[in-house]
Order: structure tokens, then C-alpha cells, then sequence
DNA sequence: TTTTGAGTTGTTCGA
DNA sequence: GTCGAACAACTCAAA
């Protein structure tokens, strides 16, 4: 029998995979690489994570007498193919929500079934699949905090599923990994990305236990803090590819405030989080456009603005607010941002500078080794004012105030923006605000070693409110 | 059916 | 420095 592995790249807890081998027949551990099907094809960090991670997963199924079996193209037709190269009867998977991935996973569901192959799905990547949890009025949730209530007290781990303690199995014909051209060639950016992850099931179990040994315990204060290593849980790309699932992190933070080595206020503030992703996948499946489209069709009529210079001034981190600077250069060279700051530079993108949202989610799609098909459209559009439960339109962050509270120190702008290293704490989020004798002192030369604010915060403020505005009068008269 | 309270992460202004 | 109010109006969820 065939376990089709897809973003579940991990033998324990794995749903499908349990099944597969609770029958005791030989089994084809399987990973299609079918660009062409996707929503969405993978951004470059995803695709750099992805090729480690299918190399881990491929050593840990040899460890258990098994092959990883690859195979590149359509979908339908590698799984024909490896059915009559292995003779196999049924064919296990887990679940997937993104509406090509159902479009494509349905119709080989029912073609497979007419040919008399049995086919069996499951859940590896949720706690609670996005069709489950429904209002007192029968809809899907659109306000996190009564989704989070409902998920709390309704949801119980099913029991944990160790790694099956063999995996021998016939060897179809594969494809070398390298011929999946997941790796990024001429030029090779990622190698800074290589001494900061550990894609695979062993690293992401590494992560969950290092957190909950003693950052979990401050999560809730330290989390919005960009310059404190480990104040988050740095799970996010292990969760995207399913080298963990969020029912082995739930069991295991109940568990460890259980036996009271954590405290309840950080373990429960984490497992929120994780439940901002399912809400997230709620959304997706209940408003499939979510990436595209305008959550809140209001929003259709924003006068977004287009503006090429100021998009590759965020993009490359050269806008002139260390901030946000510093978050889109972490972001370039590790494949990730801290949390705070992907508010702070979203609020930019969208707000001061009044570019759609679209142009940042498609940059993160692109850039983030997380890069999530629900938690990251959901995020944008939270930020933007056009998703559910989004902020309100008012709350414009201000880069300068938020680097002050949440990088007071500056270490966080220091390190990623070294050229305002030597500039005193008081100056360093507003290096345009400092005398030309500091300036000089610190060895700054505005506008060339460091530029000046692509616009003003007053100005860059006047101008979301303002835009905002045009969409309230749009919508009251019609 | 109607009513009521509430809604992740903020900023600014004036006392 | 600190504090509370205003910043809109609407939709959601549950009573």
C-alpha cells in the first residue's frame, strides 16, 4: 500500500502513515512533486525548506528499512504509475484545504475507488478541521476569540501515534532529489539560511522541547520582544511542512502544565497561538480567495497606490525606519521575521506607504521559510483592516514608538541594521531626529549610509487615514 | 426575534 | 511620566 506523503513530512503522529502500517503489508512511502496542480507554487525559502526536509524525512524512513519514493508531475498519473510498478491496493493520505489541492485530491479519491483501490484520508494538520467547529447559528467562526473559547473547551488530543517500527517495502523506480530543483542554484542565498534551522522531524522536535524547557514560561510578555533569541517558539516552518502537527504540541504543553513545569499563563498563551492557525485554515477553507481577494468587499474600493521604488525600498529593507529596516533584512537573510515586527512592517506596507496588502503577502509568499497558504493571506489582511476580526482602521502603527517599546535596548535594530550600531538608544528608531554632530559621531551620513524616511510618520499616517476615510464615504453612499 | 456585549497585538491628545 | 478617553461603525455570537 502507498502513503502519499505531503505536508506531513513526518513518521510519528502521522494519521495516514499509521494506518498504512497497522496493516502489516509491505508499504511505498510516496512524495509527488506537482507544481503545476498547486493553489499556489512554493516561494523560494518554502522551496529551500522543503528539499532539506524530504531529505530528513528520506533518511528517517531508511533508518526503518524503507525509500522514500519521488516522483515529479502530475499527481494523478505518478500515483497510476507507482500502483502498477508495485501492485499496491490502497492508498493512504492526509488531508489537505486549499481548494486545488481538494479539487485535485477528490477526483483521484474517486477514480482510485472506481478502480476498486482503496483510499483512505485523515487529518495530520489541524486539531479541528476547518468544518467542524460551527456558530450557534450553524456558521463557520469569523471572530478569533469566541473560535478560541469553542476550540478549548470542545477540543481533546486523540491518543499520540509513534513512528511505525518498520517501513520495508518494495522500491518503485524515483527520481533523484535534485531533479525536483528545490534548491536555490546561481546564486546560492540560503546559505545563511543553514546554520539557523534544522528542517526535518527530529529538528522540530528539538524546537518544541527547548521552548518548553523555559521560554514558554515568559511567552507571554517576551514573545513581542525581536531582540530576545528564543522568545518564541520558532515553530512556524516545522508546523508548515508537518514535521510536527499541532496535536503533538498541544499534548505536549498540557502535559508539561500538568506536571507543573511550566506555567499555565504560558502555556495556555502559546496554544492560543497555534489556534490563530487554525483559525486561520478556517478562513481559508470557508473563503477560499482568501489570498487574493478582499475579506471585507469594502476594501474593494481602496485607493491602494502604486509605487514600484517605494515597494523595493520595503522589500530590500531601505526605508529609511530602522524598524522596519531591520525586519525585512532578518527576513531576507534567515527566511523568517519575528511576530512584532511582521506587524510593524505590514502596517508600513500597507498604511505609510499605501500599497495593497497583496504586494506584501505575495513578498512574504516568496520570502518566509513559514510562508503558510492560510496563516499568511489571514495575517495580511488582519493587518491590512480587510480581514475577520481585523484591526480597526485607526490603529496605524507607529515604527518609531514600537521600536522604542518592543527594541529598547536596540539590539534588535543593531544587529540587523549595523550601519546605525553606534548611535545612542534614544536616537536609534528615529536616526533623521539626531543632530548632525551625533550623526557625525556615530558615522552616519543620512541618505547615504543609511537613507532618509521614504515618507514622513505624520505624513505616511494622514495618508492611510485619509485613504480610509474615501472608503467610508464609498461605502455610505452606496 | 431581539438585544446585548464584545472584538489579538495601537496612537494621540489632553489632563 | 502616567492615565483615560476618543478614535467609527459594524458585525459577530450568544443569551
Amino acid at each position: 500500500m502507498i502513503v502519499w506523503f505531503r505536508e506531513d513530512l513526518r513518521l510519528a503522529d502521522n494519521p495516514a502513515l499509521a494506518a498504512a502500517a497497522s496493516k502489516g503489508r509491505p508499504l511505498v512511502c510516496l512524495y509527488v512533486h506537482d507544481d503545476a496542480a498547486a493553489t499556489r507554487p512554493l516561494g523560494g525559502a518554502s522551496r529551500w525548506w522543503l528539499d532539506k526536509s524530504l531529505e530528513s524525512l528520506g533518511k528517517d524512513i531508511e533508518r526503518l528499512g524503507g525509500h522514500l519514493t519521488l516522483r515529479i508531475g502530475d499527481s494523478a498519473a505518478c500515483l497510476d504509475e507507482v500502483i502498477a510498478e508495485t501492485g499496491a491496493e490502497a492508498v493512504f493520505w492526509n488531508r489537505r484545504y486549499e481548494t486545488s489541492e481538494r479539487d485535485t485530491d477528490a477526483t483521484i479519491k474517486a477514480k482510485l475507488k472506481e478502480r476498486g483501490i482503496k483510499v483512505q484520508s485523515f487529518n495530520a494538520r489541524l486539531l479541528v478541521e476547518p468544518w467542524v467547529l460551527k456558530t450557534g447559528s450553524g456558521g463557520f467562526y469569523k471572530v478569533f476569540t469566541p473560535y478560541w473559547k469553542a476550540l478549548r473547551a470542545s477540543y481533546e488530543p486523540p491518543a499520540a501515534m509513534p513512528a511505525p517500527r518498520s517501513l520495508k517495502g518494495p522500491k518503485p523506480t524515483s527520481v533523484p532529489q535534485a531533479e525536483l530543483g528545490l534548491h536555490p542554484r546561481e546564486p546560492d542565498w540560503s546559505r545563511s539560511f543553514d546554520p539557523l534551522w534544522s528542517p526535518g522531524e527530529a529538528g522540530a522536535h528539538q524546537r518544541l522541547k527547548d521552548f518548553l524547557a523555559g521560554p514558554v514560561n515568559t511567552y507571554p510578555d517576551e514573545r513581542d520582544l525581536p531582540g530576545k533569541e528564543d522568545g518564541t517558539s520558532g515553530l512556524s516552518p516545522h508546523l508548515r511542512f508537518g514535521e510536527i502537527g499541532p496535536a503533538q504540541v498541544w499534548r505536549a504543553v498540557i502535559a508539561a502544565m500538568e506536571a507543573g513545569q511550566i506555567s499555565e499563563g504560558g502555556g495556555w498563551k502559546f496554544l492560543s497561538e497555534i489556534a490563530w492557525r487554525e483559525f486561520s485554515y478556517v478562513l481559508l477553507y470557508h473563503y477560499p480567495d482568501i489570498a487574493t481577494a478582499n475579506y471585507n468587499h469594502d476594501f474593494d474600493h481602496m485607493p491602494w497606490r502604486r509605487d514600484a521604488a517605494a515597494l523595493k525600498a520595503w522589500q530590500r529593507g531601505l526605508t529609511g525606519f530602522p524598524i522596519v529596516d531591520a525586519g525585512m533584512r532578518q527576513l531576507w537573510a534567515t527566511g523568517w521575521m519575528h511576530n512584532r515586527v511582521r506587524m510593524i512592517v505590514a502596517s508600513f506596507l500597507t498604511k505609510h506607504l499605501l500599497l495593497h496588502w497583496r504586494e506584501g503577502e505575495t513578498w512574504f509568499w516568496d520570502t518566509l521559510v513559514d510562508a503558510d497558504p492560510a496563516s499568511n493571506p489571514a495575517s495580511w489582511q488582519w493587518t491590512a483592516g480587510s480581514g475577520a476580526d481585523a484591526a480597526p482602521y485607526f490603529r496605524v502603527f507607529n515604527p518609531i514608538t514600537q521600536g522604542q517599546k518592543f527594541d529598547k535596548d536596540g539590539s534588535y535594530v543593531r544587529r540587523w541594521c549595523p550601519e546605525l550600531a553606534r548611535l545612542p538608544d534614544k536616537l536609534l528608531h528615529s536616526p533623521w531626529a539626531a543632530d548632525k554632530v551625533i550623526l557625525e559621531r556615530a558615522g552616519i551620513r543620512l541618505g547615504e549610509d543609511y537613507p532618509k524616511p521614504v515618507i514622513s510618520h505624520e505624513e505616511g499616517r494622514k495618508q492611510a487615514l485619509d485613504a480610509y476615510e474615501t472608503l467610508k464615504s464609498q461605502r455610505d453612499s452606496g
